[in-house]
DNA sequence: GACATTTTACCGAACAATCGGTACAGTATA
DNA sequence: TATACTGTACCGATTGTTCGGTAAAATGTC
């Protein structure tokens, strides 16, 4: 098994359990790797398991999303392939966010800047978009926070109230939200 | 001590670390009451301690904040008071929600029913002020999930940001969002 | 009021289980 | 033969939990 298939294997485990849910043990079973391979190709241990698969999806994120926004087209046209491939990415908001899940508990300790860091780099990339259309800069600061929070929301409804509703919701909002 | 002092001990122990996080020495020494000693007032151990210790911040949140909702005054006036004392209730976006901590990892297994019943009854006590406005009951749903969204994505926001920004603009914003 | 009894509050020490992590011998592959 | 990989056994530390017991307060009995 290579790298890359183990880091695969191992996202779902992340997601579901979090950080510190996801034990050595469970995360062994969730990629067929002994603990030993484990640490044959993470040297450093849980956590490393832990950063290179939040890279792996921070990157997936990129080019699955991010991509949408850069390139040609009317800034509408791009906050809607947004939002479409968004769906895609969150399973509907059935999958968690990555970010999140890893701005808790011990994760925070360990991954608090790199977090942060990503946040930042999204919040800015759709304000870029914002501004494209002649939104002035701050604002188009704040509805990107804005509109982020309410996704970021919205996955949590979902998660409690076992409905993808509140995720579709959200993100059909978000064009108008974001552009009005 | 009292067993409510020991709740209100116990209160920033899982809120800062969660549930999983929360461990039983860490729950001791937050306290100042010995392991063993837990187990006296919880004889459930730490799965009762987060059970009881979530009932009592509902309850303080339904005192605080839902509180406003009802009684007289216009609707504009009681969202508004809402607003003031949520922003107290979270101090101003540094204290995380109870109920996302707990909709997660192994928690989520163990106080799921719970914690969406829980939201439940807030989402429809938020609607129900909505619908007092003359709005239709299904839009005044739509607004108060989608007001409750904004406002959890903008605790996550706080989190990571180290800022309690996204917070005050997410307040700021939920008075127009819900009535206009 | 004086004494006996029970209940309450609390703790030190130990429990089995599991945690993340390591050592090492062995197997596969080149 | 050299390197990449893996299964097994093991480690110390920590997890949540329980046991046996103590000191004091409350309660009952006379």
């Amino acid at each position: 098994m290579s790298k890359e298939e183990a880091i695969i294997k191992l996202v779902p485990a992340f997601r579901q359990y979090g950080y510190e849910g996801a034990t050595l043990s469970l995360l062994s079973q969730a990629s067929g790797l002994g603990k030993a391979s484990l640490y044959h190709y993470f040297p450093g241990g849980k956590s490393e398991m832990a950063a290179v698969v939040s890279e792996y999806v921070s990157d997936l994120f990129e080019k699955m999303v991010l991509k949408t926004l850069q390139g040609e087209g009317t800034p509408e046209l791009k906050i809607q392939a947004m939002c479409s491939s968004m769906a895609e990415f969150y399973k509907d908001g059935k999958n968690a966010c990555f970010l999140a899940i890893m701005s808790f508990g011990e994760a925070d300790k360990l991954f608090h800047d790199r977090v942060k860091a990503r946040l930042q780099e999204l919040i800015q990339a759709l304000a870029q978009v914002l501004t494209e259309t002649g939104i002035k800069s701050e604002i188009a600061h704040k509805r990107s926070l804005d509109a982020i929070a309410t996704v970021q929301g919205a996955l949590i409804l979902v998660r409690i109230l076992d409905s993808t509703e509140p995720f579709e919701r959200a993100l059909e909002s978000l064009p108008a939200r974001l552009l009005n």
